[in-house]
DNA sequence: CTGTTAGCGCATTCAG
DNA sequence: CTGAATGCGCTAACAG
């Protein structure tokens, strides 16, 4: 019960053999003999010895341990994301704190701040909602560590953004549309302060105008991300009456309003062709053979990681390159609309 | 770009005040005039001090951080009882660390053996599919701190578990498909290896015999967790002739099996009766008046959370509890089965 | 290859 | 109420 308190002295008085020549073994400095390296691996067995990543810590002034925050875990892009983090992290020797921000900005920022004091090596943050002033990352960045931006790009001198294009994914997905024959094609928008949601719907307003077709504010919708802004949006869209196409970018409140839909017995007619962002179980479910735009999620984790791990191990702190961006793929299946 | 490195050695020499009353200023003890405590203040934030916790926490030997262990954070239900960890955490002024243990048993025993090393104050756990021995788990336990497992129960000394009484919800689970009518049941059964699912067979058997049903194994479909898992269950109980009602405890296989069947144009007919455990808005989604067995997840995670927090504040560290137990609920909607 | 010495940043005795 | 002294456990010079 008794809290363990075997320390490198215990070992090293009972092999009278240093402590420093002890640290050494446990660290497997190559300074040291096999012969007493083994005795002292021996005897930490013996006592079991753990070691005290704090004291290590605070000489060495390094963590190996990363801190992710992320706006909520249950939502499946970022869950995989996270999977993709920790995949890197791990091979790398990097431990993984997660926080979740929950869109507010004070959160984020007292997990920034405990982040910190806790002498996290680096930072991998995709922004929350709310965040429109970034002096908590500025002070992270100035007295901590790199901090790289996944997802929710932001633009701070020497912090590389891992993102994807989304004015192309959402350009395609259209053009893909209207390929099909689209000329009316309903938008799901997401809030137009997130960066991302912006760029997606330039990508649609520009494939339209390349096309020669004409944007309609009535047919685009904005919401937010809960499932209740997915049923405004659904008791909306039921209304329209000319549309042939719908291209939903906002992937959490149209799961939620196809729900909607689908409680109430409403079908979308098999004549409307549907594109929609998705990285979710749950789109699936609902349209097995609904055309996507697939994002890189894990991939994403993956390289944000190994960004935010370059920039701790060269010292150099500066980035290199301001952003990253990755494409995504339009998934186009055998639909059961058009 | 350089380290931060503002100690309460500099704001103490700034001050001419010594470094021991700065910390007590820091620390809010009322050992300190409210005078001096406003200067030190004021001039910690003009030199950007940032408290170093790596060297707080050696010195206490206290990290105000509880560590999670969960098989997978993409599974909705451990999300949620996750948020409800942190929410109780975050109350109570302690952080959380999250990891997954991908139902690795060695992962598990690695991130016990860090979270050990870097002396977090106590632990709360899902054991992993393949975790049958202990001592990974014993060694924190006596050199680290209490441990709270949720939703997989263990049995170990002086450990409480917090659970479902899956026994009791399966029971009135498969009552309730009884008093509707039926008489030939399937049961989507989980790993036996888990106490859990195995409870949740128990009940079903026993309901059965409490009325007088006859169990056939025929009926009873073990399965892992996979969705291939599901999609072999689905391959199967398309092929039974006779059933009139379906009693799934294996939520997760069950929505790859019903995701299946509607990729494949097939529907449960109507004259089934089904009843599923259900955290899952999957699920929700598939049948939207599918009666469920709702799990207290949020809640769970409340409970788990607040019983570690008290044992690492009582010193004493021995639980009072051996087990909490809680409760499901069954919700009947408006089915549109019978 | 090993020992000596010093100190990371903070909190806590014990004196005043 | 404040200051002086000590050490949490470990690592990193620097000598030998």
């Amino acid at each position: 019960m008794k809290s363990n308190k075997t320390t490198i002295h215990d070992i090293s008085k009972a092999l009278n053999i240093d402590s420093s020549t002890v640290s050494r073994a446990l660290n497997n400095s190559p300074r040291v003999s096999e012969k007493t390296r083994k005795k002292i691996r021996q005897k930490a067995l013996e006592l079991g010895y753990q070691r005290n990543s704090l004291a290590s810590n605070l000489r060495t002034n390094k963590t190996h341990t990363i801190g992710v925050i992320v706006p909520r875990i249950s939502r499946n892009f970022f869950a995989t994301v996270i999977a993709g983090i920790e995949e890197t992290a791990y091979e790398a020797g990097y431990n993984v704190v997660i926080c979740q921000s929950l869109e507010s900005l004070e959160r984020e920022t007292k997990f920034m701040d405990t982040l910190l004091s806790n002498r996290v090596d680096g930072v991998l943050i995709s922004i929350s909602m709310e965040t429109t002033s970034y002096e908590h990352l500025l002070a992270f960045k100035q007295h901590g560590g790199p901090i790289v931006f996944y997802d929710r790009p932001c633009h701070i001198e020497n912090c590389t953004s891992v993102s994807i294009d989304d004015f192309q994914a959402s350009y395609n997905a259209t053009k893909h549309l209207i390929e099909q024959g689209c000329k009316h094609i309903a938008h799901f928008s997401g809030p137009q302060e997130i960066e991302l949601y912006k760029n997606r719907k330039k990508g649609f307003i520009t494939a339209l105008e390349d096309h020669n077709l004409l944007y309609k504010e009535a047919y685009c919708f904005e919401s937010g991300l809960s499932s209740n802004d997915g049923i405004e949006i659904a008791k909306k869209i039921v209304k329209l009456k000319q549309i042939d196409g719908i291209y939903s970018a906002n992937d959490t409140a149209a799961i939620s309003a196809m729900q909607y839909l689908k409680s109430k017995g409403i079908q979308i007619p098999n004549d409307i062709a549907v594109v929609g962002f998705n990285n979710d179980p749950i789109s699936a479910v609902i349209e097995p053979g609904l055309t996507t735009v697939n994002q890189p999620d894990f991939e994403m984790g993956n390289i944000a990681a190994t960004e935010l791990i370059k920039q701790i191990q060269n010292k150099t702190a500066n980035s290199e390159k301001d952003s990253i961006i990755l494409s995504s793929e339009l998934i186009v299946r055998n639909s059961s609309n058009k």
